[in-house]
This record gives structure tokens, sequence and C-alpha cells, in this order.
DNA sequence: GGGCGCAGAATATGATCAAATTTCTGACTG
DNA sequence: CAGTCAGAAATTTGATCATATTCTGCGCCC
């Protein structure tokens, strides 16, 4: 009964090479990982909701064990949680988490963006230039999906100019963890009140005032957490 | 009925080592990862090393999914690194990794002992000065093995008193960074010039001075830190 | 010296086993 | 007599394994 599905996915393809020589290039158990973490940043599941492994594995088209081997990084990262049976989260953020998030951001963006500022280039400040233009766009025209991506692509891109890969990846795991409520903020008060201090930001990187961007990043990352805290209150309060 | 040599690992099961099928509380990818991860902690794992995972299966007697999860898991973690092909080994560090470290390790774990001194209870304090006085002698007797489980076991029990779960974790994966480097230590200057700002830690905590036990934290990182960059400058310089 | 298999290892799949949640039944109590 | 709760069967889901397939590395032959 549970089995029928399994064959329509790939055809009998009588040319191995055409489409196989053109992509072999993505391991399933990446895809998967990169499509799940995607769905975790960017609100696609919801906080608390349960994930079921089978049901991924036809959600996705993929085996068990590509699966089986992204929910474990996710998990490693803090995207996803074990609740103590056998099954899997994406875990609730409470205000004594989001505290030190907070400070663990506060700790690690700044100083990215202060180490970035040595290494940057006409070019990158074209990139991110781009990525913010685009981002104040979505803003506009109230493309919350849009500003969500664009926002992490901004700060994923600067942070990666930084050359200290240990610290850049330290911070995504933290992306990882507020990412879902980002979206509950963004559905509560819409995108009007979206901080935005990557004007400044950008302004320094441009001078190659170091300790403006770190200055500037700090206070993008406090407002964004100001916004969180209060849509988690909120719900506290609502319970 | 296909299996013939899956048997025989169970076979010996009126002897001693049979424990696991007495106690089945522990599924087989966690015990492969907590033995993993041991062994690249304490040093069991060389720097470099290739990790093949076959011959991880036949070392644990384990079956092929917990391993590749479990490698999975401490890819994430940073424990292990996958080069470009698909094989996995222990990094080496370079200075360039090794100052990261130094700068997170100053950020989490001083901030992890200010807050433990606020949660710390005597039963606490007991079970410190008890792992202490066990550290110091295994140094006395040159105990390497012995030094770093201990050394380890301090600060870990230390940092779950804090109550900041995201902190603490977040310093357990850099633990995992530096950890097979700290065996490179010992090897080269042994157990005599070892960094113990432990006892000043205790003192801080005793009398409830969490000023002070942050302090004491940042001397020990610090020396830490300087004996891995010495040991790290010599390997460089050598070859 | 370069292209071509060949061995070995890693990836991916489906099947099988075990555990847990759910559901259904039945009895007991108010 | 009805409602509720305990317990057991059943279904769902996670964990593990054996196997097939694909890719990498290396040696060999041209």
């Amino acid at each position: 009964m549970p089995m029928m599905n399994a064959s329509l996915k790939k055809e009998a393809s009588a040319t191995s090479t055409d489409r196989q020589s053109l992509l072999p290039k993505t391991p399933a158990h990446q895809a998967v990982y990169t499509k799940m973490r995607d769905a975790v940043l960017f609100g696609d599941l919801a906080p608390g909701q349960p994930i079921t492994i089978q049901g991924l594995t036809t959600m996705l088209n993929a085996g068990m064990t590509p699966v089986r081997e992204a929910i474990r990084k996710l998990t490693a990262e803090g995207a996803l949680e074990m609740q103590g049976n056998r099954r899997a989260s994406v875990p609730v953020l409470d205000l004594h988490t989001l505290e030190q998030l907070e400070f663990m951001r506060l700790n690690l963006e700044p100083e990215l963006a202060f180490r970035a500022t040595s290494h940057i280039s006409d070019g990158h400040i074209a990139q991110l230039t781009q990525i913010d233009d685009n981002l104040n766009n979505a803003i506009a025209a109230g493309d919350i999906s849009g500003y969500l991506r664009l926002n992490h692509a901004f700060h994923t891109t600067l942070y990666a100019i930084a050359q200290a890969p240990i610290l850049a990846q330290s911070a995504g795991a933290l992306w990882l963890r507020f990412g879902p409520s980002l979206r509950v903020v963004c559905g509560r008060f819409g995108t009007s009140n979206l901080p935005d201090k990557h004007a400044e930001l950008l302004d320094a990187l441009k001078q190659g005032n170091a300790e403006a961007a770190r200055a500037a990043t700090a206070e993008d990352i406090l407002q964004g957490m100001i916004q969180v805290r209060a849509a988690l209150s909120e719900d506290a309060a609502a319970r």
C-alpha cells in the first residue's frame, strides 16, 4: 500500500549522458539540507511544528538516508531540536534563549563587520549595494519572503568578506535559531517598521571606517532583537 | 536468513561485553557520536588523519548508517571537515583559525563563568573541587589523557551550571576544534607547564564574586591559547 | 605520458525491526 | 445509565541494516 509513487520520480532514462552529466554535482543529502535550511530560515517551517522524516522523503522526493543526515546536521546547528523521544521539531524561542542569542550576535557580528572593512573591495560594495536596493524594494512592496531572504543575503555576504570562517559559521548558526521568529515578527508588524541600518553600514564600509561599521551592525542587531522580543512577549502574554 | 556475519557480534552474550543488549537505552548513532567525539577531543584521532567510514564500522562494531550520521553531526560542529572529495578528516589548526577560536572563547567562556556564579550551589562547588583535585593528581602523575579529560570535564561542568544552553553548546563546539591540538601541546611540553587558574576560579565561585570568576576564566583561556600557539608556530617553522 | 578500465569506498535505496503514539474496547465509578 | 480512564491492539514513525549504484583514485596498457 505505501509503495506506489516511488517509480514516477525517475523515469527510465535511455540517455544517461545528457542530463546526468549536466548536474551530477549536487549530492542528494546536500540538496535536502539546503532546502530544509531555507525552510527553517525563512519561516516555511513554523516553530513547534513536528518534523516527520517520512513526510520529508515524499515532499522532497528524496530517499530516507539523505533526509536523516540533513536532520542530524540541522540539529547539530541548533536549527532543529530533538524532543526527548526521537522526534525533531523547530524549537520555539523563549525570552531566555533570545537573550543568549542577542549576547552572541552582539559579540560576533559587529566584529565580522569590523574585519570585513579591511578586506572589502569595490566589487563587494557594489554587490552589497545591489542587495540592499532589492531589499528596500521588497520592504516597499511588503514582500515578507523577499525581505527575509535579502536581509539574510546581505549579512551573509558581508560576513563572508571578513575572511573569518569560524566566526561567520557561528553567526550563521545563530541565524538559524531566530530565523523562524523573524517571520513571525513580519507577520505581526508587517514590513513597515523593519530596522534598516544597512545604509549607515554601507557608508561606513565605503569610507573604510571599521569602527563605524561595527557600531552600525550593533545598532542593526539591537533593533531587530527588540522587534523579536516584542513579538515573543506578546505571544507569551496571549497564552 | 542473509544475516550471517552480523550475528557474531552478539554471540558472546553470556560474557562481559554485552551490556548493550541488556541496556538497549542508547541509540547506536548516539553511542557512535559520543565515542568519535571523545576521540577527537582527547587526541585519539590526530589532526590531518583521514577518516574512513568503513574503518569506523569495523572498529566500533557499528552499522554504516550510525557512523554516517555521527560524521555529519561532527562535521556540522567543526570537529571534522569534508575535504573536497567525499573524505572527512580532523582539521589541522592554523594560526588564523586559532585566533578566531581565542576571540570566541574570550567572549563566551568568561561570561559563562560569570553567569554560573549566580546559580552555583555548595554541591556544585564540591563537584568542581573534586574534579580539580583529580586533575592536579593527573598533572603530577604526568597523565596526559587524564589531564585532558578532567580539564574538559571541569569547564563543561561549570558551564552547565550557568543555565545558558546556547552559550554552553557554542563553547563546547569550540573545544572540539582545538582539542586535538591540546594533545599535541601536551606531547611536546609534558604536563609541567600547564595552566591552572582553576584555583583562583574556584575561590571566586566560593565567594560569589562573579567578576573575579570572569577574570580568572579569561586568564585560564589566555594561558592555554598561548601554549597552543607556541606549539603551532613550532610546527609551522619545522615544516 | 596520457587515456582507460578496475578496485575500493562513499552515497543512496528499500526493506525490516523496534518503539511510541494513537485508538479502540471494556470495565468501573459516579 | 453515562462518562471516563486503564490497558491492549494497531498504526504510524524512527532506527538500523544489507544491497545496489556511483564516484574517486590508482595502476596498467597503449
